[in-house]
DNA sequence: TATTGTTATACTCTATAACTATA
DNA sequence: TATAGTTATAGAGTATAACAATA
């Protein structure tokens, strides 16, 4: 039983990142929250203020599947949405979203040191390298974020 | 606005993941094939005779996921359901299965091709490497699949 | 009893369309 | 008009539970 995929990159690309965002939803499964809302208040501990519209294009989440995101966690006491500019809500985290914030971080922070420990020591320095040159768009190709 | 996630090699791969899923997504709309569909494809065409649960053992996918895929594609006339071993059905292509079978691994080509040109000529090597330690179980770690 | 196929169900993520509100 | 929020909906992928069929 041979599995031809093990030769494609993309095949091993799709795996890992299955795997660890797997393990990473383990780690997070305390504060009963996902990876993407976990990312979304990381991102608004970092950018107090900004709209639902913003945060989702920094992690390239569409608006439609922001809000009731967002409202979840203003729900939940973690995000506070205040009148911003114009329409927008600014959006900010509460005294409780802080601490949740500062949780997620740890979390990710162990995450990441559980990746690292899987790379041979001479491969780390290599792995940043390899997955933004992967990531990111080539030249004259349309980015839908950030 | 700045994004703290980019530090994180768990998001990059998150991301790198995910743009080129939906990029392969594309590359096989022609065949109208999703990526998992054209994975069990490719499997099969490599490993006639294996069982849904086996082909869905190499792939990660569970066998109550397997089912309705392998429905569709017998329908379709790519696979075909035969009597196995046991209860087991032996999934083998039929002449038009094989046809997009060769199809698929072309593509898949294509498509790791596109890959490895966004990546700076001395780190290529490293890519699989890499990409296999962050995937690869640690030691005492179950494997849930192949 | 263990394995396979099957059905049902639910949750997450993603994508699109369309509507409202406001500068 | 352009942007933001909102709602509805649909398609993928994934997960669990339960039941039938067969060695």
């Amino acid at each position: 039983m041979d599995n031809p995929l093990h030769e494609f990159p993309g095949y091993l690309l799709r795996r890992a990142a299955a795997a660890r965002m797997a393990e990473l939803s383990q780690r997070l499964a305390p504060l009963r929250l996902t990876v993407s809302e976990a990312s979304v208040v990381a991102v608004i501990a970092d950018n107090p203020g900004l709209s639902q519209t913003e945060v989702g294009r920094m992690l390239a989440i569409q608006r439609a599947n922001m809000n009731p995101m967002v409202r979840r966690l203003s729900e939940r006491g973690i995000v506070l949405m205040r009148q911003g500019n114009g329409r927008a809500l600014g959006l900010t985290l509460s005294k409780e979203g802080r601490v949740v914030a500062d949780a997620i971080v740890a979390t990710f922070l162990d995450h990441e040191a559980g990746m690292m420990a899987r790379v041979p020591e001479d491969l780390r320095p290599m792995v940043a390298p390899v997955l933004m040159a992967l990531w990111a768009p080539r030249a004259g190709e349309a980015v839908e974020s950030e």
